[in-house]
DNA sequence: TTGTACGCGTTATCAC
DNA sequence: GTGATAACGCGTACAA
């Protein structure tokens, strides 16, 4: 009286490697889990069954079984961008490495809360064992706050890619950075076009070129407000072309450098003769921009493995493994900057 | 005797919330599970019950009595590559839309066999139900094949993104939209830059070039090798550079493009006037390039939203759900390409 | 070093 | 419309 019938192609289990191999399920589990504690010639004959069978573990029993899934989540707003890609293989690279697997959720640009709640909890539902934010999410929100902290409803660890304290990249020394390289060159001040404001990092940024800029005497110009796209950054440039004396941006990345420095030469503003531009990120195209884009370098594939080694450390419980990558920003000077025109 | 310590602390399941909504498990399924045949106020009970103690479906034990995961899995090379990145979003879409969540594996750029397989295998072993192959894979190999056709071993899905004819972007009619563009402004000859040689893609473009130029009574120049970076465009530029009647280039990608442009305005010639520079892609900042670069477009999101429809298609065993999104390239035209010189 | 027995939390089946 | 019960395939505890 079987209330299911028994299913004659379902694949091999442990009790059919055991079965062949003439040991018992725990022996197959054993030599599965590579725990040691088997005779040699005993895991042979299991392997062979294994071989023969084509026998995996099945991950959801065992997950079952153990209470361990080894996935991580990842959320990470359209995974186009850049940046969140190179993340990502910074990620992958470390889970893998290390065994664990990775679910990536993607949310949209300026997701509602919402939104980005779905994501987390359809990760959390999977079983993510960890999940790392990508997001520029505004703790705010109370909703938010009950899922971003660790409930007993919702158990996973986590980690955060801006708020971290060992993960985060000093968006401030990338500021000062690129301002302290203009203002060394002799500009006389340096404009600034941000990045979306919903990112902690643009806030960062932009109160590292305020205070830059006021500890030389120098009272900033208005912030020109953009979103990290081309698009945005073609906009601001035509804003600062019809700037005659801005001689200096600052851009928060790459790919915004590439729209503006188009606008200032459809403005007959030459880069960098007529105005330098620094952006940020380092971007694989930024060298073949016209001209070559000094930057400030993020290491993005390095900060994923810090997020990954980090938050699988939290997971196990210990507090490190292996060497943290470090996530220090750096110049790199190319050919968009130089000093101002004599006048 | 019970042999294991029961945790107190652990998670609440189905029985509790049964018990507290005054139901059966059975009930408390239907609920979750949404499938109806439940009187709506037991329901509203049940719901009641799951929102008071957080109850959320456990989905290792979920899927060990269904059968089911509702996972796809994705294996595309290094993801920071644009093409990579933007597949990875249709993908994400679709997934998320019909229920499913996807797990990525990335292999190296020239990934081994093996590699390959590991990622396949990791895959599989979490349970992927579909697996996407967003890379270029030999299928003479043995090993290869005896994974990626379905065996009883391995009995997920498959759909690779350049074997699959249903998705498959034109390759041929992107070559010939290009050439027959150069030809139409009225250059001689087109030279051409291809992308990494293991890909499908970089053979198949490669063919229809040299056959679009042939059917035009052209005999086609010895083919640029390079390998979908930059930095290979840029060396290829160089070359091109060298060859002073060449004045018509079919690039691969439009990152190679960038590094090409740069090195023919490094040696002097300039773009368009000199030499028309048609890529492929139109990725973000190909408009913002300069010149802004004419490009055939490849919709990478709908290629990615097409397989994950049609994956998901052939993991419930029906024909198509909702429409395909179409997968032909397209003809951008910009500024890289222009007549050639009077001479 | 190896085997036995149970339980992980859910869904499927059938009876009511 | 609802409930009882048997799987699903594995890991864990403990005995041998």
């Amino acid at each position: 009286m079987s209330p299911r019938r028994p299913r004659e192609d379902r694949a091999p289990s442990q009790v059919d490697v055991a079965k062949l191999a003439g040991v018992s399920t725990q022996t197959v589990s054993r030599v599965m889990s590579g725990q040691g504690n088997v005779r040699a010639d005993t895991a042979r004959r299991v392997l062979a069954a294994v071989d023969e069978l084509g026998y995996r573990v099945h991950a959801a029993a065992a997950s079952l079984a153990s209470g361990r899934t080894r996935q991580l989540g990842v959320i990470v707003v359209s995974t186009d961008r850049y940046s969140s890609a190179a993340l990502g293989v910074g990620i992958q690279q470390t889970a893998a490495a290390n065994g664990y697997t990775v679910s990536t959720a993607a949310v949209a640009d300026h997701a509602s809360v919402d939104a980005f709640l779905e994501a987390f909890d359809r990760l959390e539902r999977q079983g993510a064992e960890g999940i790392i934010l990508g997001v520029p999410i505004e703790l705010e929100s109370p909703a938010l706050r009950a899922r971003t902290e660790r409930t007993p409803a919702t158990r996973s660890e986590r980690i955060s890619l801006d708020q971290d304290a060992a993960l985060v990249v000093d968006q401030a020394a990338i500021a000062r950075l690129a301002v302290e390289h203009l203002l060394g060159l002799g500009h006389e001040t340096v404009w600034h076009v941000s990045g979306d404001v919903y990112w902690t990092e643009t806030r960062q940024r932009s109160e590292a070129w305020e205070q830059t800029l006021r500890d030389h005497g120098i009272t900033p110009p208005p912030v020109i407000p953009a979103d990290w796209t081309p698009e945005s950054g073609y906009r601001a440039g035509r804003t600062i072309a019809a700037i005659p004396d801005a001689t200096a941006v600052f851009v928060s990345s790459d790919e915004m450098a590439f729209g503006l420095i188009r606008a200032l030469h459809e403005a007959g503003r030459s880069v960098p003769e007529d105005v330098s531009v620094v952006s940020v990120d380092d971007i694989a195209l930024a060298a073949y921009a016209s001209p070559a884009l000094t930057t400030v370098r993020q290491p993005f594939e390095d900060m994923g493995r810090a997020a990954a080694l980090r938050l699988i450390a939290q997971i196990e419980g210990h507090e490190a493994i292996g060497e943290m990558p470090s996530t220090d920003p750096q110049l790199i000077i190319r050919s968009s900057t130089a000093p101002p025109r004599e006048r």
